[in-house]
DNA sequence: CGACTTTTAATTGTGCACAATTTGATTGTG
DNA sequence: CACAATCAAATTGTGCACAATTAAAAGTCG
């Protein structure tokens, strides 16, 4: 049932690169979960606050651009966040297709409570500022190759 | 609003190491799914099927660990896989606590539909093995240092 | 034996992600 | 102007992920 020999072998969870980083991205969510909760926040959901105190306000396709996210996800989330009074969401007079998304008071103040979050997760999965900085570069590299590629099917 | 020189400018999106392993993971789920809808798989699925390609079967906390996901995850996946007939869940009967999981024949039979997959994703993706390769040895490491520190909050 | 602890899946409820479609506004072209 | 094409968000329906809880079986120890 097992033939090291046959065709059938080539397929093993731990070759592929997708596997890891796939887990990879679930820790993650899992490490962010209870230290985001305390800021009342989901991962995705800080995503998108990092995007706005970068930068605010952007419209809901800007914000998708930034994050590589549609509509469909980012629309039920943004509602979520506007109904916690984090941001609020305004169609634009100028082009009425457009939903313009800022920051409320109290979300641009978040940022201030925001600022220890880095180091705190650094602290606390003992990764290394070099090791970080490693699997950032890499994994924009890939997400460049990735990009090119898109159109499915 | 946007004064470089305040302590407010720490948090952007692309110095952090979580963004781009989150996009990266939504990117490749992206890919995969109209390959694998050929299948009858989603992307989760598909890896449940490559850890009982290399050994079935295996009982729901087995896949598990090898998938780093619990069974809140697993069970409503592999019951929709058993109605697909991809698999059969059974309680072992030396340990009334465990479900085994285990290939049917169409299970077993999908492996060969499947071996062509990693090399039709690699050519469409452009990414050399090289790259695939490092990224791979990258992130496996994080995961490891990552799986290390679990116990959250 | 019998209470206690541990182990294993299943369940419940929330919040993403996504494809596909719909709704409505804007733009381009004749 | 008319009207097709395009664009931006929202909607719909499916399937993960997860924390927290539940329930039942198996192991432990006096």
């Amino acid at each position: 049932m097992e033939d090291p020999s046959s065709k059938a072998v080539v397929l093993r969870l731990e070759d592929q690169m997708c596997f890891p980083l796939y887990a990879a991205s679930n820790l993650l969510n899992r490490l962010y979960r209870p230290i985001l909760a305390d800021l009342g926040l989901t991962y995705p959901q800080y995503l998108v606050m990092l995007a706005l105190w970068q930068q605010a306000p952007k419209t809901v396709s800007a914000l998708g651009e930034a994050l590589l996210l549609d509509s469909g996800t980012l629309t039920p989330l943004l509602k979520r966040m506007e109904t916690a009074g984090l941001v609020t969401r305004e169609r634009d007079s100028r082009d009425e297709r457009r939903v313009q998304i800022d920051l409320t008071r109290k979300g641009d103040a978040l940022r201030d409570q925001a600022a220890h979050i880095p180091a705190l997760l650094a602290a606390r999965t003992q990764v290394t500022q070099d090791k970080a900085d490693e699997v950032r570069r890499i994994v924009r590299d890939l997400i460049a190759v990735l990009g090119r590629c898109e159109p499915g099917q």
